[in-house]
DNA sequence: GTCTATAATTGGATAGAC
DNA sequence: GTCTATCCAATTATAGAC
């Protein structure tokens, strides 16, 4: 696996009949959203009736729930940036961009992500769940790495909460919410460029001056 | 109105019964959502008949079709950075990063964003509209702003479309997705906050070497 | 535990009177 | 154009057999 794959855990294959319907929600869910996807239609998908659905999860918003807190748990799961080289800096900022956005821009996260803002309406605590469990994670580990590169003399940073949060936004950029949006899927190339433009003015920013 | 007001114009009062419905539509889609908003409670709302309002609009899709071109027009209607002094960069990128976080948090556009987002899957078009009308606006306007103020002497740009970009990244922030999770709605100081944290990244970053 | 069949409700859409 | 009343499809949820 080279160093900049999102590097997303699989999800365990489903073993008993709970998490292959489980498997069967998150699939129907992400697909189609919480209003579109039927029961009947998640049933199908697991090859088992609508009972046998309602004798594992009380109600559809149960199941919901079940199937967000799940994926949440596997968004930042695999992303760390513990390893990194802290003395180059930048080739380490350029590894965790690019993990980052990828991670950010996969097709699960997306949609998951899409699902969870068109719904928070309805279901406020799992919006809590999903920070918890993906963002806030992901700042946490960057606002390691910057606490450790700054200790090498590389990095000139006061605030590091706040430097790492604006390392986030910068990578996330407008890539982020085009894809959101639906509005084109970037290709390996225009990805690498965006956390490439995102490390350099992080950079300029916080950079030791010589 | 202080400088660093919203500025998002008021809706027109509705006139006539389908600017009646239309606007009955669009509250309670925003409060909703599409799936959960349903025709009955919109023709209550409008104080008309469900029979009336197919009078007007043919589906709920079309109905909702027409909610979002409708406020989309309205987002970044009330947006401008023509009239700032390119002299004072620091003052006037002040100006627009609050502006553009108040537009952006105030819970008409936070409400639409959400649901477009939510919808992506069902209704690609919306969003096309709906970034046309906002986020590509504002980018055009802060980028002509950058390239003013570049040439006074007080910027060094070398791409002004990806520094506009990433001007708007920086002011979004966390903030903006957390606003979208529903989790907590931040009070003026943290905005203005946020704002100024914003810009002075952004001139650490791009502000000219004396 | 799992299925088939069905109850109960909701909600999009329309017919027909005025 | 607007209303009341209603149709019909879809969907959540459950009863009862095995």
């Amino acid at each position: 696996m080279s160093a900049i794959d999102a590097n997303i855990p699989a999800a365990a294959a489903p073993t008993g009949k709970a998490e292959t319907i489980l498997a069967a929600a998150q699939r129907t869910f992400l697909a189609s959203g919480f209003g579109a996807a039927s029961m009947d239609a998640i049933a199908r998908e697991a090859g088992a009736s609508k009972a046998t659905v309602y004798a594992y999860f009380a109600s559809k918003e149960e199941l919901f729930g079940a199937v967000v807190a799940r994926e949440s748990e596997r968004y930042a799961e695999g992303f760390s940036a513990g390893e990194l080289d802290s003395a180059d800096v930048e080739a380490s900022l350029a590894i965790i961009a690019n993990r980052f956005l990828r991670l950010l821009l996969s097709p699960d996260v997306i949609a998951i992500n899409r699902i969870i803002v068109g719904e928070v309406t309805r279901f406020p605590a799992l919006a809590e769940v999903f920070w918890q469990a993906g963002p806030e994670r992901i700042r946490v580990q960057v606002e390691g790495f910057l606490r450790r590169a700054a200790e090498t003399g590389a990095l000139d940073i006061a605030d590091f909460r706040l430097a790492a949060g604006q390392f986030a936004s910068l990578v996330r950029g407008e890539i982020h919410q085009r894809t959101l949006f639906g509005l084109g899927t970037p290709d390996a190339a225009t990805l690498s460029a965006a956390a490439g433009n995102a490390v350099a003015t992080f950079l300029k920013a916080f950079g030791a001056k010589l």
